[in-house]
This record gives C-alpha cells, structure tokens and sequence, in this order.
DNA sequence: GAAGTGATGTTTTTT
DNA sequence: ACATCACTTC
C-alpha cells in the first residue's frame, strides 16, 4: 500500500521494535502517546489506518485488555479491515477489541440495556425505507397535505433534530425550527415527529438514528449505566472523525469526559476531507474536541507526508483545497517524485467522454501495464455510470459498479424479510402491514382499516387484532389464516435455526410462488435474489459471517440474524480479489487509492453539483473534488464535456471552476482549460421556465469577474450582525449593499447587490456566506 | 384489484 | 430519460 513503507507482514514476536520502525516520526509519536487527548488531522495518504492499528496494537501490547479498547468507525468495511491488520500485529487478540461502527457498537449496547428504556432486547432496526413508509402512514392518518409533508423531507427535520439532541419536547421550545418549518408549510412537522417516536417505540422499532438518539438517552437518563460503560471503555479511537455529527460526539464525549477519567482519547480526522455535511456531520466537532479537552492536555499531530501520490497530484490537491477558507492549516507533501502530470480531457459530449475514456483505459493498460483493478472512473452522481457501462462494455473491459440500491433494499429481498421479522418482532407493525396482504390473500383497505380501528379501540396491537376482530366470514377466515401462519413462524423462528426457520417462512409466504408467474428476466432475477437470500442465511448458520459484530457468535437464530443484517450493507462484503475497472461515486472512493483515477464530468452545475451552486455552499464541493483527486497514485485523468443530457435535456455546461483552481503547470495540456465554451449552462430545448425554477440557475451565470480583495485584512462578520442596507465586502464578488433581508434567524437569505456583478442581484444564504461590514 | 395515466422529482450515503 | 407514485377507470 505505502509502497517506500515496509509493508511485510512480520512475525507475531518482537513487534514493539519492528512495527515501530516502519513509521515516521509524527506517526511514531501519534502511535506512542496513548494516554490522554489525542487529535490526529490526517491529509489523504498520510498513513491515517495504519496509525490507528498500530496504535491499537500498542495500547494492547502495553497491557490493556483488548476489550476495554473501543474503535469506532463509519463503515463495516473498516472496522473489519482494522481488525485483520491488528491482528497481523498482535494475533487472535485483536478480536476482542470493539472495533465496530457507530450503529453496530452501540446497537450492541443497546440490546442489553434497552429494556430501561422501554426497548425490548430484541428490538427491530428500521432501516431508511421502513422510517419513511411508518412516516407516510402517520401523514395520511393526520390528514395532512402529502406534497407539503413529504415522506423525505419530514425525515430529515427529524434525524436532523435527532443528531443534534431535540426531542419533540424540545423540538417545540425552539422558535427557530417551528418557524422555518412554519415558513416552509409544515407546521405540524413537530407533531408528526413526535407521533413517529411512539410509533417506533409501540413498534419496539428503532431507526439508524435512535441507535445513537437512545443510547444518549439512556446515558443521559441513568448515570449509573453510563459509568459502567466509562469504566469499561478505557481507550476510545475515532476515525474519520471529521464525519460525525453532534449527537455521535456528545456519545463519544460523553464516554470519555468524565470527572477522573484518563480521557484515553484519539480522533484521527481531516478537515479538508469532510464530505458528509449534507447529513449532519459538522466540522465543528474538531473545533469542539480541542476546547473540550485543551484543560486536559490534549495533543495535537498533524500528518502531512503522503505516501499515495506523486508531487503534481499532491500539489494540485493543496491548491484546489486553499480556495476553501476555513480550515486546519496544513500542506500535504509527497517525495515519490514529480511524476506524471495531470491529464486534462475536454470532450463534446458525454457519449464522447465515455468513448475516450474506455479508449484511454485500453492504453494504459497496454502502456503503463495497469490491470483493470488499477483502475478507477469517479463521478459525481450515480447516473453518470451508464455511458462508461457501455462503452467498457463494447471493448471487452471487466468493471464493476458500486452503488445504487443495496441488496437488502430490493423490494422482494424486503418483502420477504418482513416475513421473517414479523416472526420474531410480533409489534412490529411495518413488517405486518407489508406481508398482510403480500402476496394477496384478499385483506385490502377497507379490511385493513377494520382491523385497525378494533386495534385502537380495544388498545391491541395490530398482530393482535387479527386474532379478535369480527369480519365477514369470507376475510375473517383469510384474516384467522394469516395470523395462524404467523403463529406458526413464531414458533419455527424459537425452535429452529435460522436457515431452517427462514427457508420454511419464506416458502409459506407464497412470494417465489408468486414471483414465479412473472417470466420475465427481471422477474427471474427476483426469485434468483430471494435463492441468494437463503444462501446467505445458510452461510451464517454454517460460517461465522458475522461472529466479529455479534455478542453470542454460537447463536444461530433467526433473531440473532436479523439483528446482524440491519447494519451491514453489501460492500462489507466485497470481494477484492477480480481484476475489474471500478466504477463509483466519488463520496463512494472516500478511503480509497488506484494507479490511476478518471475523475470526469467536471462541469459547473455537475461537479460542483447545481444544489451546491444554489446554496452557495460549495466548499464541500470542493473538498470532495480534493477527495476525489488524492485517490490517485500515479495518473489522474479530469474530463469535463461540452454538452450532456441531463434529465432528458440536452445541457451546455463550463467547465468546472475547480479546474481553473489548479495551476496550469501540473496540467499536460493546460490550453485546454483556457477560455472558449460560450457554454453557460443553458439548454438545448425551451423548457427553461421549469428547469430555471427548479436550479435557481439563469442563464447569465459563470464568468465571474475575478475580484481583487485583501485576504489579509478581511475578517467576516457574524451572520446575525448583517442587517438591510449594510454596505459588504464579500471574497469572490467583492463589494457590495444588502438590499433586503428574508426568512428567520439561522436561515436568513440576503438579496445583495455587488458593484461587480452590475445589476444582477444575488440571493445569498448568511449562515454560509462570508460577508464583511463595511463601515465608510 | 388490475391496469393505465399523468404528475413529479430527481447530489452525494452509512447505518 | 426515467422511475416512482398517487389516482383514475374499468
């Protein structure tokens, strides 16, 4: 991997010496220091896992059992890679250490202290799809307005609420949320919010977001669980620390900020490669860290070599990243040589692109000797993927997709799970309501509403109700032989192994029955998802798939099951081994490194992505551009097209603005970049009133005159000092008079006036934008 | 309850 | 372009 790094695996002796060897100086010392606040800022490449195992590994090796040592990661994938690369160093220890996400850690924390709560032990794990259905049936049952309560965004108030600690009580104390929801048409969010809680709660259901809400709770609530948790934790590490949000840190804090604790902590994170904003992770965390634990001597250790790429790639990297302005200052440096320089594709169109690409894919592997697992096209937006299918396609290329729907969200992977969960979790209403009358047994609406209201009436739960309410005799019969069969699965699911119970359900259920009339190859493929299903179940009865996440690794239950699959997805279990070009997202690449990178479709309204253009937000933009070029090693390749079909329409775009943000010297053919595109990000076809509305974008943007401002001496003002009338200095568009203010505090959007831009006004969002006062 | 129609909404994603 | 979905109609 850090290939001027020795990487050979070693002997399980004498390894304080050799693995310490193999560091730098800043690592050795990151590595080293195990007592006391520790914050690791890590730029791309700079050996970040590496640090973090072997520091694990010394924390064990200095005597502390591995148990009390707890490492929290973002994905599965990481947690297990962690865990093999210590074990390299330490042996089957290793295993023993907590190293697990978020999610799954305290997920098993919560398995054994949520009955306090009012959890049972074998509480359900509503994933994104079930949250949002439980959210749809709560808003039609209010009778309110679908379009304005929409499902999605109802969702996000919520877990934003969730991860910054307000439950609904305090949800309704604070102004500020009730008037934006207000603003926005959605008075009643608060109370849909607080009607989803119980309905998780009677449901014994908790979302991604409960997981960590709860367990905050929990502390919260019962000190005295709280500190056998401290106790028990003596060395806590974070990794990509800058992704979290609130509500992870005050768990997180909550764990080690303690009276006497030792306050064994260490966050490894990178600022510049924050990417996850948009779901609440807050670089503030960092910010935090250091003034919550500064009284405690916390240390600081930058890592800033990076053993990944050569110097035109790192350079540029450090370039693009100085256009953002808040940040931990830091440089990364790299000594494997100039190397290549960056290549620069400027194509026609997106068909274009994807032929070039495909075409400068056959030419290194033939010339540079790449392997197609060298290889990597990153894009911004999932849909891109199409046009590189095809044409690898055409030449022969062996790739493969990551993204898009995961296995377990599959419709009939879900359907049948609901069978399988409504076997061991009887209140769990969204797994009933979606297997009751799937495949159809004649229980429609008017049935269904019947059994609810003798539900409500009667104060039963639905599962219940099944067994008392009074139908016509033709559905009650339907109705008594459902709820016999979920008897029956109940007691399959206790008696037998998961296989066996799950192989009976699920052929009870009459899904491949009825998913075999359907012909088609698409329907074939269904029943083939629902064998694969199986296949995977048999393989945690068998293997120990999922020992590593699991308290019990003996038990082979159906109940044991499900509570493993809620919280891995199917990339943990990827198989690295073909030789395949790999295709993906660049939030996807995160964590990732390849001989050679494509990062395409760099185009205003594209990369950066029109939301961020709209919301004047695009430093995380950029940052994920920084992301996306440090994957690269050796070759990097940057196309941008003059014209793509977007949503249908043909779209001109220019050429991103991240382009022009690296100097001309790392690029091979630097002309390309240079002026021409009169592209504006206009549109082929005449429906702009629609799209004009919906992007915010007109027609004249682009083409920013290049403001001279002061860096020294510009210093933003607070966003709630800025009023109407107020003459602005702004860094991009130069000086400039609010016209008018709207919209509450925390969400204010200033109409703005800049001598730069003539008579076009811009609508900028204060929370974001950094405006200086003027004061002449 | 099936099949068809029209409107709508389309970044990024783990858990 | 395309998929999803609420709603209509038979």
């Amino acid at each position: 991997m850090y290939d001027n790094q020795c990487t050979k695996s070693m002997e399980n002796k004498s390894l304080s010496q050799s693995y310490l060897n193999e560091l730098n100086d800043i690592q050795r010392k990151a590595v080293v220091t195990i007592k006391g606040p520790v914050l690791v800022v890590a730029g791309p490449g700079s050996g970040k896992t590496r640090v973090l195992t072997y520091r694990i590994a010394n924390i064990i090796e200095s005597g502390v059992a591995p148990w009390e040592i707890l490492s929290l990661t973002f994905t599965n994938k990481a947690a297990k890679e962690m865990k093999e690369r210590i074990a390299k160093v330490v042996g089957d220890r290793a295993h023993k250490v907590w190293a697990g996400t978020f999610h799954s850690v305290f997920a098993k924390i919560l398995r054994v202290e949520a009955q306090h709560i009012g959890y049972s032990p074998n509480f359900t794990i509503y994933d994104t799809d079930d949250s949002k259905s439980v959210l749809t049936k709560i808003i039609s049952g209010m009778n309110l307005n679908k379009d304005k309560y929409k499902a999605n965004i109802i969702k996000n108030r919520i877990s934003s609420a969730k991860s910054n600690i307000i439950s609904p009580v305090g949800y309704r104390q604070q102004k500020s949320l009730l008037e934006q929801d207000s603003i926005a048409g959605r008075p009643k969010t608060v109370d849909v919010y607080e009607k989803y809680m119980a309905k998780c709660k009677a449901s014994d259901a908790m979302d991604f977001d409960d997981l960590l809400y709860q367990l905050f709770y929990l502390f919260y609530k019962f000190p005295e669980i709280a500190k056998k948790y401290q106790a028990k934790f003596k060395y806590i590490l974070v990794d990509e620390f800058q992704d979290t949000n609130h509500l992870q840190y005050s768990i997180m804090r909550k764990l080690v900020n303690y009276g006497d604790s030792e306050r064994n902590i260490c966050v490894v994170g990178d600022d510049a490669q924050s990417i996850y904003g948009f779901r609440g992770a807050t670089i503030d965390n960092i910010l935090d860290f250091e003034k919550d634990f500064k009284p405690h001597g916390i240390q600081t250790f930058k890592l800033e070599q990076n053993y990944r790429s050569t110097e035109h790639i790192v350079q540029a990297a450090n370039e693009v990243i100085s256009y953002n302005s808040k940040q931990i200052q830091k440089k990364i440096w790299s000594h494997k040589g100039s190397g290549n320089k960056i290549n620069i594709l400027k194509v026609a169109s997106d068909n274009e692109e994807g032929s070039r690409i495909v075409h400068q894919i056959l030419e290194q592997k033939n010339r540079d000797h790449l392997s197609n697992s060298d290889i990597a096209i990153l894009y911004r937006t999932n849909g891109q993927s199409r046009i590189f299918e095809e044409y690898l396609r055409r030449y022969n290329v062996p790739y493969r997709i990551f993204g898009g729907l995961s296995f377990y969200q599959r419709k009939e992977v879900k359907d049948a799970l609901a069978y399988l969960r409504i076997a061991i979790n009887p209140n769990d209403e969204e797994a009933l309501l979606r297997s009751m009358n799937y495949p159809k047994r004649g229980i429609g609406d008017t049935t269904l509403t019947k059994i609810r209201s003798h539900a409500t009436e009667n104060s039963v739960t639905l599962r219940a109700a099944l067994k008392t309410v009074d139908l016509p005799a033709r559905v009650k019969a339907q109705v008594r032989r459902f709820e016999k069969l979920l008897t029956l699965h109940e007691e399959l699911a206790q008696k037998q192994d998961a296989y066996e119970s799950s192989h009976t359900i699920i052929k009870n259920s009459g899904i491949i029955e009825l998913l075999k009339k359907d012909t088609t190859p698409e329907g074939q493929a269904r029943i083939d998802n629902l064998g694969s299903l199986l296949d995977g179940i048999k393989d945690f009865v068998e293997n120990d798939e999922f020992s590593e996440l699991t308290e019990n690794s003996d038990d082979r239950s159906l109940t044991n099951y499900l509570q493993n699959i809620a919280l891995v997805s199917e990339q943990d279990k990827s198989d690295e081994s073909s030789d395949v070009v790999t295709l993906m997202s660049v939030h996807a690449a995160k964590g990732l490194e390849f001989p050679s990178v494509f990062v395409v479709g760099l185009e205003e309204n594209l990369f950066p992505s029109f939301m961020a253009l709209e919301s004047q937000n695009i430093d995380e933009e950029r940052r994920l551009f920084y992301v996306a070029i440090t994957r690269a090693e050796k070759l990097l390749t940057l196309s941008f097209a003059n014209s793509r079909y977007q949503y249908g329409n043909l779209r001109h775009n220019s050429p991103s603005r991240f382009l022009e943000e690296i100097d001309a010297n790392h690029y091979d053919n630097p002309s390309v970049i240079k002026k021409q595109y009169g592209g504006t990000g206009t549109l082929d076809k005449s429906d702009e009133p629609r799209r004009a509305a919906l992007t915010g974008i007109s027609k004249s943007k682009r083409s920013l005159p290049k403001v001279e401002v002061d860096m020294a001496n510009f210093k933003p003002s607070p966003s709630d000092s800025l009023e109407e009338g107020m003459k602005v200095l702004h860094l991009k568009f130069g000086k400039g008079k609010i016209l008018s203010i709207e919209g509450g505090k925390g969400n204010r959007i200033a109409s703005i006036q800049f001598e730069s831009l003539g008579d076009e006004k811009k609508r900028i969002m204060l929370k974001f934008a950094k405006l200086q006062i003027l004061n002449d």
